[in-house]
DNA sequence: AATAAATTTTAATGCTCATTAAAATAAACG
DNA sequence: CGTTTATTTTAATGAGCATTAAAATTTATT
């Protein structure tokens, strides 16, 4: 194991280990946690299998990180849309683009979270309720709109659900083109949106 | 392994057979097709592992028919949507309702196909190509509605991504209280449509 | 180049879990 | 009851895979 001296120390490990991240994240999206094992994770990198342990504790530790990764980002886009401002409709909007090209864009593939139960029960608690103040924030968004009457009167909690949901499968047929990956991101959140507006 | 004599002869045998395959499902939509151990489903029928066996030959012997269940159950909704007629609209209203329904009723779970990959080759074929007749199925729904003016402009494709991925998740987070399954049941297909609506 | 540090591999180890065969129990039937 | 048939369990086998330690190799440093 690799101890880091300061912040700037080692820039190649950091990379490398994002990459790794990565390759473990599009490997759980297609084939989930447990059908993945540690040489697919490795063959993506051209790396043997006990490598990793050099960049992570385990596998355990490995999905813990991506789900985190994926929690970090899903905030991030959150806030990004928040702050946009605009009614509740357009920061829904806004949100979804982000979102949807998180998971198709560049940044590469971000992790589902559909595997919670394999988790750790120190990690599933700590992941679950990330995830759910997640939902509870796009909930909320949802609400403005439909107070401030950009969004029509809804379940909140199941539209939430819906939309989540449809996002969430992209990577199970997803696989990474930049072609359908424009269509994607163009698609996506019209369709969802139409469906929110008055 | 038990040879059938005819059809009538073992009642008992083809429903317990049944509510194994429903239990399989259950487990594999939570913890996926490899983080499912056969003593996993055998524990919600109040089984041994071993006792599987007297109903099937082997755990990917138990996805295939269960994913191939998810796959007729599908085929007769479509089936019966199309049937009931009606503009494109209506009939994906139709399908849609059917749909989650088999979700979420008592019909029980039925396999979301999420884990294609982990499918031997001779019946990863197999399934995944019923699942895209499924796919092109009610994407020539959606065609006829925007054909007939029923349903806006859109890419079929996507928007039929779309639309089942909401539809997908929902095991990921619906584990079967009455209360929500009516809430689903009403509001999934309501916000599903009105996206599609002109 | 020589040495030190960083990275990766080889080669075990052990655990989980699917699978099988034989034995045990339960149900049906005369 | 006793005997056959159906169902389930116990116990053993073996494959796959995460994990570890030590060795080998590559990269950086002087």
């Amino acid at each position: 194991m690799r101890v880091k001296i300061d912040g700037s120390a080692t820039r190649a490990y950091d990379v490398k280990r994002e990459r790794l991240l990565r390759a473990a994240a599009r490997c759980f999206n297609e084939k989930g946690y447990s059908g993945t094992s540690l040489k697919d994770v490795a063959d993506k990198l051209g790396l043997t299998d006990a490598a990793i342990y050099y960049y992570i504790n385990g596998k355990q530790q490995l999905v813990y990180e991506c789900y985190m990764r994926a929690a970090d980002i899903g905030q991030r886009t959150m806030d990004e849309a928040l702050a946009a401002g605009g009614d509740g409709f357009s920061i829904a909007s806004t949100y979804l683009r982000l979102h949807v090209n998180a998971h198709c864009g560049d940044e590469g593939p971000i992790a589902i979270m559909s595997e919670i139960p394999s988790l750790l029960p120190e990690h599933r608690e700590e992941i679950l309720s990330r995830s759910r103040e997640h939902s509870r924030r796009f909930e909320s968004i949802l609400e403005r709109g439909i107070d401030d009457g950009s969004i029509v009167d809804c379940d909140v909690r199941m539209t939430g659900n819906a939309i989540m949901g449809a996002i969430n499968w992209i990577p199970k047929w997803f696989h990474g083109d930049s072609t359908t990956a424009k269509q994607v991101e163009q698609t996506f959140p019209d369709y969802l949106m139409r469906g929110l507006a008055r």
